[in-house]
DNA sequence: TCCAGTTCGGAAATCGTTTCCTGAATTCTG
DNA sequence: CAGAATTCAGGAAACGATTTCCGAACTGGA
């Protein structure tokens, strides 16, 4: 007889302000004030609306209290891929930082295309979210910012460095350098860079510290080491066994920590190759995603944790001074040195 | 000079009815007939009402209209663990599957604490969401009836079969019993099964399975071979590394595809033993999660997408006829053979 | 001509809450 | 003790949308 089963939901009338007034035998606006800590209420008045309230069970129609206030105690989240690791750990850290401000957080999921996300925006301006963290994925080359700056909601974007706007984003070119310059300083020459979209921001940046390496090293750029990626989610196998199985093969990878490593590591084993031995590795991503790996790779970290808690942190900010003026945070990237590099060897002694 | 930067917060107005109804030179009721959709309304107030929303950029207000309408197309989901893959995986299928319903997701992430479990079920009913859809990861013996019977809200719950409530789950015991069979089959007979609280609904039914392979097998059930483990979070390195160092080792493993796995993976590394050849292992857990696995692992598939689209399905469905009868949906676990298992050997046979 | 049906304006009620206004009661101040 | 200041609480307005009711103007058909 616990469950009244499915006619519970039909009724229970909502319980109202007006209901507590009317059992505790006071106005209306004298429960609202005594619930919400006003001054100027007596003891006693604030005592028995209390009671009243406890007893009837009450809680406060949070929309109606959004409408009368302007303000919703929430706010949005708009990702772009959820399927990439990358954006789950976002989701989960916003989520976290999030309760602890008392905000509610209201998900939506553009899947990379513009019109979506647009309309998304538009979503949460009508549900009234205080606010929104945006996170994009598959950056145009040029960002989108009409959709942004159209707005009226107080943003803050997530991986994408935009002027105008609160913005956290990871540092992507300067580690990549130090990555690749620590394959070269093993004495690798032949180093496959698995990034999509080499044409917008994240790949590009990659692409342009992969680059800055070699210059300084002067060695000359082989973009046959670098494949036309589509998507993060794009499996890595096909690229990397054309590489493996082409004239002169990488001895090393830096790849993104997405299918495209999965794949990349099973053409690897599929030509009988042993990572370090004959292949070295170093991913791009968060280090959880990794572990089941062996041996364990080595690998850029990307602080997804950070992206998340600076998103809240900023979005607060903004919300509670309006006129403060833009941030903008970078996030450092690290080498995390594990048991995935070595040496090179082999084909280069031939030489 | 596109972006007018933080000042635009506050100088933009919130466009109203009235605004469009001025705009349109009509009255504010027809707007909303207009714009809703209402029969007797010409086709000249329609375009004209059209035409001045969409020139002043009009979007109704959500708040003020669930507050009118008495629902918000908002639903709630409620994650009990963030970072626990099985979890990310149902907010994505609910996420995917709702937004094809034009619903939109608040999401809250209890923790696995009973208390805020509740109080954020209350803060859902406060918000007025339509509905909400529960996921719950550390399951009591006995499941909290008095949380999720005493709220006013349609609820789903996933992967907790509670009677008298809309519920989809996965099936646990027969897919485990089966791991375990074939596992024997192949001529292991110690077999490590690492899941979480065995006290619980999902531990339980594990251990269940497991042990009924046993009895069937006419085996002694060893409980030192089934550790105790807190979280699902937990690093397996430690128990796995106990156990392989114990008398009468494990030859197999069955383990939820969480850091346990990957800490059981690595203690069996550093024991210089291999898989399959030395320790056969079956993961419990996504496909996807187990990518960089190598060998790729067997695996007990659990159907994570499944689960998030049936509780969408059964909440739209109890939102459109609140007095249905209650739904039960079981979704089958698939045993999904890879590189991971072979036949034992070694020890046994100094038997 | 009359009646029924359509179309739309205007005003008012409604959802549940907070806040402003106002008046009464009480307390302080000189 | 009179006047000023303060405290307290009731009543009504406001937030923004939808809906209902009523009435007026118009159309078309019998």
């Amino acid at each position: 007889m616990i469950f009244r089963n499915q006619k519970r939901f039909s009724d229970v009338k909502r319980i109202s302000v007006q209901d507590v007034a009317d059992e505790a035998g006071v106005a209306i606006g004298s429960v609202s004030r005594a619930l919400n800590g006003h001054k100027h209420v007596s003891a006693d008045l604030r005592a028995r609306v209390q009671a009243a309230a406890d007893k009837l069970g009450y809680s406060p129609h949070a929309q109606a209290r959004s409408l009368r206030l302007g303000r919703s105690n929430t706010i949005g989240l708009l990702i772009n891929h959820m399927r990439h690791p990358m954006y789950s750990a976002v989701v989960a850290a916003v989520e976290s930082e999030l309760s602890g401000h008392g905000q509610m957080l209201l998900l939506a999921n553009a899947q990379g295309e513009p019109l979506r996300e647009k309309s998304l925006l538009q979503a949460f301006e009508r549900s009234a979210v205080d606010g929104a963290i945006v996170t994009s994925s598959f950056h145009d080359a040029d960002p989108r910012p009409e959709a942004y700056a159209g707005s009226r909601l107080p943003l803050v974007l997530v991986d994408l460095d935009m002027e105008g706007l609160d913005r956290v984003f990871l540092e992507r070119r300067e580690s990549t350098r130090g990555a690749m310059r620590y394959l070269l300083s093993l004495g690798h020459r032949r180093v496959a860079l698995f990034t999509p979209a080499l044409d917008r921001v994240p790949g590009g940046e990659r692409l342009a510290g992969y680059a800055d390496a070699l210059r300084q090293a002067n060695l000359r750029l082989d973009m046959a080491l670098v494949p036309t990626l589509s998507s993060p989610l794009q499996d890595g196998f096909d690229p990397m066994l054309r590489l493996l199985e082409a004239d002169d093969p990488p001895t090393a990878l830096i790849c993104l920590a997405t299918p495209l490593l999965a794949g990349a590591l099973r053409a690897v084993r599929r030509k009988g190759l042993k990572v370090p031995r004959d292949v070295s590795v170093i991913a791009i991503g968060a280090p959880e995603t990794l572990e089941l790996a062996d041996p364990s790779l080595s690998c850029l970290k990307m602080d997804l944790g950070g992206l998340g808690r600076h998103a809240v942190r900023m979005l607060m900010r903004r919300l509670a001074k309006p006129n403060a003026p833009v941030e903008r945070v970078e996030l450092q990237t690290e080498l995390l040195l594990r048991d995935s590099c070595g040496p090179a060897r082999g084909r280069q002694e031939r030489r």
